[in-house]
DNA sequence: ACCGTGTTTTAGCTATGGCAAATTCTTGAA
DNA sequence: TTCAAGAATTTGCCATAGCTAAAACACGGT
């Protein structure tokens, strides 16, 4: 019913609505790095298993069923991150992709397992938020670190996952969820930032700054 | 590279071969539920592959390389099984068919870590070797119960894992693997076995007593 | 009133895996 | 030694899933 592919689209019209407007096709083609054409003719599919609507030309919405569908892979991808990390002591860079393939095929039963075994989280190791089983998801807005004026100390509330390299990098310099910083400069002009972590002072450019979310 | 069906495909060869003569395809057609013509294209493939080498009108062999990739998966699958039992305790007759999907996507590393965590068992959870990662693996030749003489007792090695329901039965007469039983009574003509387990006695027919394997 | 950008349609491709029917091979019995 | 039954294979075909390039189209801005 819900294949792999669909699965992968869903997630993605998610993650791409979440402020609310309707998505593009074309970022979605960007996003599951595949053609326009090919993401009108997969939209059509879903929108005719009642999984999104289709505005032709301005964007799709995900219906209440397809919204259940990507909270659900959501929340597996997540469960699964955690459970490799805390109860495997998988690496924080391996989980999501790991995950990735693992969250198309555990059935509601292994779920359930892990989410009991790991005390029924509310955070992936990234700190990204794990919607419940029922579907409910609490995302709240975090400011990214590029945008913190120098001067404050934040604490870091979630990372990019996506990027195994950024990942490990951001584990050199101890910037992981919950951890507090001091941002000590912001050079002009896109420049980099200079921050303290525990004892340490650490320089980042921007584009590494802005995939730091914080709080 | 190697598909779901590819894997399974190797796997069943694997299974079918273990007295080693070649596999018909008539025998792989009704382990895998599919026709012979199915099989005779798929087995082509493979031996193009090199997986296997295939004697037309006298039955398939594996290759080296196909004795390892089904090497690999019943390894995937069995640890999988154990891991589902042993650490996040689902139920004996559930973890098959979860390892079923399962063990097409788990990467070499957490098939690791799984390892590691279980202390590098040699069992799953019903009684079947597991594989070393080397793809070494010790197939004892068991008797299966209903062949024992009324009076002896035995030790059991292993039960069928494929069907739930036989196994949430054999799970209530508490015929798990390393249990002893005693032949009470075999009654002629195919009739059932009279147990002993414990303090209980069970009264069992031919064909689940077929099912279980002693030593 | 038109143009450019982005979207959709059209037409078609590839890969996977499957099947029924016709054909061919093997083997054992006459 | 032949031949028929049963098994295996070939042939020709289908379905599904997903993707694409190129052509046609729609919308918003000037």
């Amino acid at each position: 019913m819900a294949t792999r592919a669909i699965e992968d689209y869903l997630k993605a019209i998610y993650k791409l609505s979440r402020k609310g407007e309707p998505v593009t096709t074309s970022a979605l083609a960007e996003r599951l790095k595949v053609s326009p054409a090919s993401v009108t003719n997969m939209v059509k599919k879903l929108a005719a298993m009642n999984l999104l609507t289709h505005e032709p030309y301005r964007g799709v919405t995900l219906t209440p069923a397809g919204r259940k569908i990507a909270l659900e892979t959501i929340r597996h991808h997540r469960l699964i991150e955690l459970y490799l990390a805390e109860a495997l002591g998988l690496p924080w860079d391996k989980v999501h992709e790991e995950a990735e393939r693992l969250e198309h095929v555990i059935s509601e039963e292994l779920e359930a397992a892990m989410a009991e075994a790991l005390g029924h989280p509310t955070q992936d190791p990234h700190g990204a938020p794990i919607p419940t089983a029922e579907g409910q998801i609490e995302e709240p807005l975090h400011t990214p670190l590029a945008e913190v004026p120098p001067g404050e100390a934040v604490v870091v509330r979630q990372v990019s996952d996506e990027d195994p390299a950024r990942l490990r990098y951001l584990g050199k310099l101890g910037l992981y969820p919950n951890t507090r910083v001091e941002v000590v400069d912001v050079a002009p002009f896109e420049g980099p930032l200079t921050l303290r972590v525990g004892d340490a002072e650490h320089v980042v450019g921007r584009e590494l700054a802005r995939s730091v979310f914080v709080a």
